[in-house]
DNA sequence: GAAAGATTGTCCAATTGACGGACTTAAAGG
DNA sequence: CCTTTAAGTCCGTCAATTGGACAATCTTTC
């Protein structure tokens, strides 16, 4: 019989059907765009027609896979989505991150950004704004602009490893004009929020505003993602950059300490 | 034996530990907040302890559930998370909605709004801006108010049945001061709307800015949606409104029609 | 701080529930 | 209309799951 290998070091017992059931959704979830037929499961997941069928049949009874009622095809149902909804607040960068956003936005009153970085770009995906009065909307939630470009992006990529850098810096340097900065001067930058352990600067294409960033690392020291601080320059004086980025580097330290115990 | 009563009719063979497994997850699901013991788990789903703890065993391996180190409570784990993403875009109505919403913003040149119900409330859950130069920000993403009280939030409550729409503004009442609006307008207008089949009204607190909304419904014809269009009122003249309401009807039915085969 | 109590984790023989070969039905293509 | 291809079903066999019993661990009580 075409057995799995069952001398596996880790091998688990009387759970054959339930690792074959999490095996069929994670192979309809790789195909979740065109939808999977069964003969291709079957032939993906080494597994017999009638087993794929019988438990499809049981996973799209409780929701947890649909079949289109045309083409036979399978997608992940309803199901899938809400637990993904139910387990998202222990996973979702933003919904951890949310607690911390609105401390640092309370004790500063300024503006606070949550930036993830997405292959060679940052997108913002939150903001939270303090109480300060005059706001400073550098950056719209979902905006997405080369890696380095924004305070926060520049955190994240300083705090990557140095030949990460130079791929990241050589591929972006072509879209970094649009965005009135240099490479030249982006690494600059880089290097001395290395030293430093946070990014600060004035907004390149918006006088008067200035901002602070600090990565925010996965279990694996890589920073993906950051937190910045963003207002104008006349608040933001030297003494305060360094309590703003004290405030950032703890906010990140307690984010990536929820990730880790979550992951 | 404590045996499930096997002579439910659409009773499935030959995947018990499947849907022994998805109750599991359920359970866990519903109480993913605090966490689940495993001996709750067992008492909850009527199942023995030793099948319960082997299940979740190989559910954990698998990153479907996690295990807290300290307290060993079980808690959705990153598999849940990562199905519910890539699911998402099949039963997220803020996905399902975005080439929807894009076309209308084509159209019209103007702000399309996405409008959530929430219990009592409305949330503003997407929004896409046209090229028309002038634009009236209504609503920002994430913004909560009490149903009724915007464009879209009235195109909901005019769709709901007659006793529901008594209950909202009776309740909402109280809150409804504090937009600048008052109930009666809003029940008179919310008439309208349920004549017309679409809502269209000038922005109580911002003078000259005309909106149209169309409810979105589920498969059981329940409105909890809906699509709305706002531009400064010397744009929205009363053919101008008929044709928007038809475009958004268009594009409400559209999505209406991907939710039903979706779910 | 020892003993009782509660809860998690593990083992393994019995047996029932899952497996899959063979068959039927339905749809697509020529 | 016949062939091909895939989905769906059936049911005898046997291996995977079950669950009672026990061990290990953590908590509470006196």
């Amino acid at each position: 019989m075409p057995r799995k290998s069952s001398d596996e070091p880790g091998r688990l017992t009387g759970t054959q059907s339930i690792e074959r059931a999490l095996l069929l959704l994670r192979e309809i979830a790789a195909h979740n765009r065109t939808g999977s037929r069964l003969l291709d499961l079957a032939t993906r997941t080494s597994l017999q027609r009638p087993t794929v069928h019988r438990m499809l049949k049981c996973l799209a009874h409780e929701g947890m896979v649909q079949q289109d009622a045309d083409t036979h095809r399978y997608y992940l149902g309803s199901m899938a989505f809400e637990l993904g909804l139910t387990a998202a607040p222990r996973f979702n960068l933003r919904e951890i991150s949310h607690p911390g956003m609105a401390r640092i936005a309370e004790a500063t009153g300024d503006t606070v950004f949550l930036t993830q970085r997405s292959g060679p770009d940052a997108v913002c995906i939150d903001r939270r704004e303090g109480t300060f009065p005059i706001k400073t909307f550098t950056l719209d939630i979902g905006m997405r602009r080369p890696l380095g470009v924004g305070t926060g992006s520049l955190a994240i990529v300083a705090a990557l490893p140095d030949d990460e850098i130079q791929n990241i810096f050589t591929s972006n340097q072509p879209r970094f004009e649009e965005y009135g900065v240099s490479g030249a001067t982006l690494l600059t930058q880089a290097r001395k929020a290395q030293k430093l352990g946070y990014s600060m600067r004035e907004a390149p294409t918006l006088a008067g505003v200035r901002s602070v960033g600090h990565a925010i690392r996965n279990q694996s020291g890589i920073a993906f993602a950051a937190l910045s601080v963003s207002t104008i320059s006349s608040r933001m004086t030297e003494k305060r950059v360094i309590e703003i980025a004290a405030l950032l580097k703890n906010e990140a330290r307690l984010i990536e300490k929820q990730l880790s115990n979550a992951m």
